[in-house]
DNA sequence: CAATACATGGCAACCCGTTGCCGTGACGCC
DNA sequence: GGCGTCACGGCAACGGGTTGCCATGTATTG
């Protein structure tokens, strides 16, 4: 009796198959590839010889001439951050709805990890999807023209892009803290290379304007807990009674950093983040923050690429704006005025100011 | 004027840069893959051609041949759980330090999402990092037969295993409660498919017969946030003292949820947690925890497939084991028996038993 | 100076599918 | 009956490198 096992190191190819099935190898391929084109009882046959033998198609051979892989690359500036969970679990899933396998990457918001590894991938997979890149403009377009590239948080002329409504969700923020009274707010900035973080600073000064309150800025500072920590020092030496963080780490950091000075949030001053991480709910106190939709945002970029791939040709024209809301927890509350409280030595090197004029 | 530049769609080949070198491709290829093979000047000379030609070598066409994309796939359980994020940190940082690209999966905790994944991805890496996987033993051993495999917070027989050391951490945190005078633990059980989580209550039942501890489990519940909180609602029909929770965010969980119901952590319950997540420090009070090198695991996981990769043979023997320590923070107490106090209901259900004798 | 070893580069087969093109036979239609 | 269509399957040429083997020329050795 033969044996008809085959030494398990030799994988199964579609010559295996043809040879069994008594066909050709071409006949083979398009059973699989283009059922229609070959006889169905034909295509059966050569369906369960493949199923016995344990054939499966390889991916490479076939992207060699194709130019298909399926498998997008993801890449994100730091897994650390937990907004990019959601962002990876959103693109993954609807990648996989459509048969693509995505390829992560972690930046560690380096500009140059970054690019280095799009260049490792870039040949392997059909399109990319650039979560908060830290690379210019310029290197970001020059990927764009080698292989479909959707941005994400971040708005770049002819590539198409997805963004959360930072503008919106700052105002959002300027005038909660409008209405809690304070007339002065401190913008504590992220890395330079965000995206989001100058249109952050950018929509305070705008929001600050027409709503009469004065802003002004600190940092860069790490978008971490630590980074926080240390704007916390410095804030001691430059007191403010509100401030609004680049991302809900650094607005953390901020929280105990100053509640370890004795500055009590936000009965001293109030905080307000963004993104809405789990962790804004777990601190205390609750932080208030812009909460946006990054699961929604990983799919909806990626939904896009995908489109792109297909041959659809990107949209670059205005970039697909997510909405935000405020989420308001207890990080944030009306500046303190009342006379008979003994002013920490937090406010007190500061001349006092008019409570702000209740807004329209 | 001869027009040098190419189409852009189409990508330079060894052929293109043979024909401007004007030797093979075949020396071309060597040039790149094999330098030692050619002569040093005509290397240096094609590599300046593929330089002004923008030449890449295509990796997929490579791969047909050698059968090596350098590519490792990293399945972990649960993207959403921080401590994956050091150990995809640690490993990619190995990985590309040997020149190989991490293909990242979520199998989201669901072992039919895994096993889907895994099959898709298989033929196209080199090997496999399996963390905390949610599949049976045998389909994993399955697995290790098609490709390197290295299993990481699980001990498999014949499969090269890392893991943390999860008998002695679960030994200190029953020794520790023991020491505050707690003479019951019961044991917040995780995903039943999850190794860790069979092998941390079997090390508590062990741990509880030599320090006389009686022990206990619940569950089991989600390993997430919304997990403890339901077990928060069975602990209230069934109080304790002192809690090991299978993870920190169960037990951060367990922590909302009992102090919602007006129990006090630490001073009705005592609370422990694994793993030492950044949120452990950041909740109120801070989480007791232990700790685990996790950023060395995925590092090590990856060392050790990338070796296996490179045809070592798979130290299949004993586990590697990682030292773990526990991190005492606030979540722990000493049992609060004291007279005077008004016993909350909590505890009133249940006889007063004796203060557990000093440990040895 | 002959004999041998070595460095270097080319030829051609191979990896595993995909696809344009052609041949064959069956069928329908005038 | 002659002819055009169509379904089906095979041939062979790719895609872009890799590699075993051989040919050539040069350096080494006795």
């Amino acid at each position: 009796m033969p044996d008809h096992t085959r030494p398990p190191d030799k994988r199964v190819t579609i010559y295996d198959v043809a040879l069994e099935a008594a066909v050709s190898p071409s006949t083979v391929s398009r059973a699989f590839s283009r059922p229609s084109r070959v006889n169905s009882e034909t295509a059966e046959r050569i369906r369960q010889v493949a199923e016995r033998l344990g054939y499966r198609t390889n991916p490479l051979a076939r992207a060699l001439t194709t130019a298909r892989t399926h498998m997008i690359a993801l890449v994100i500036a730091d897994i650390t951050n937990p907004v990019y969970a959601e962002i990876v679990r959103g693109a993954q899933e609807t990648a996989i709805g459509d048969g693509y396998t995505t390829v992560l990457i972690d930046a560690q918001e380096s500009d140059r990890v970054e690019r280095a590894a799009i260049e490792r991938t870039m040949s392997t997979v059909d399109g990319i999807v650039l979560a908060s890149s830290r690379m210019s403009d310029s290197a970001i377009r020059m990927f764009a023209k080698q292989r479909p590239v959707v941005v994400l948080n971040r708005a770049i002329a002819d590539v198409p892009c997805v963004v959360t409504d930072n503008p919106r969700g700052t105002r959002r923020a300027a005038e909660h803290l409008g209405e809690l009274g304070h007339d002065h707010i401190t913008y504590v900035a992220g890395p330079e290379a965000s995206w989001p973080n100058g249109i952050r600073w950018r929509s305070l000064l705008e929001a600050g304007m027409e709503l009469e309150i004065k802003v002004r800025q600190i940092g860069p500072y790490s978008p971490t807990i630590e980074g926080g920590e240390r704007a916390a020092e410095e804030l001691s030496a430059r007191p403010a009674t509100a401030v609004l963080a680049f991302n809900d780490q650094m607005a953390i950091g901020l929280i105990r950093g100053l509640t370890r000075r004795g500055v009590d949030v936000p009965g001293d001053v109030s905080i307000v983040g963004f993104d809405n991480i789990l962790a804004a709910d777990l601190v205390t106190p609750g932080l208030t923050t812009v909460a946006a939709p990054f699961y929604a945002a990983g799919s909806a970029a990626a939904r896009h690429l995908l489109t792109m791939i297909e041959g659809a040709p990107g949209h670059t024209g205005r970039p697909m704006v997510l909405p935000v809301r405020l989420v308001v927890r207890h990080s944030t509350a009306a500046r303190n005025l009342s006379p008979g409280r003994v002013r920490p030595p937090w406010v007190r090197q500061r001349p006092a100011t008019q409570p702000a004029a209740p807004l329209p």
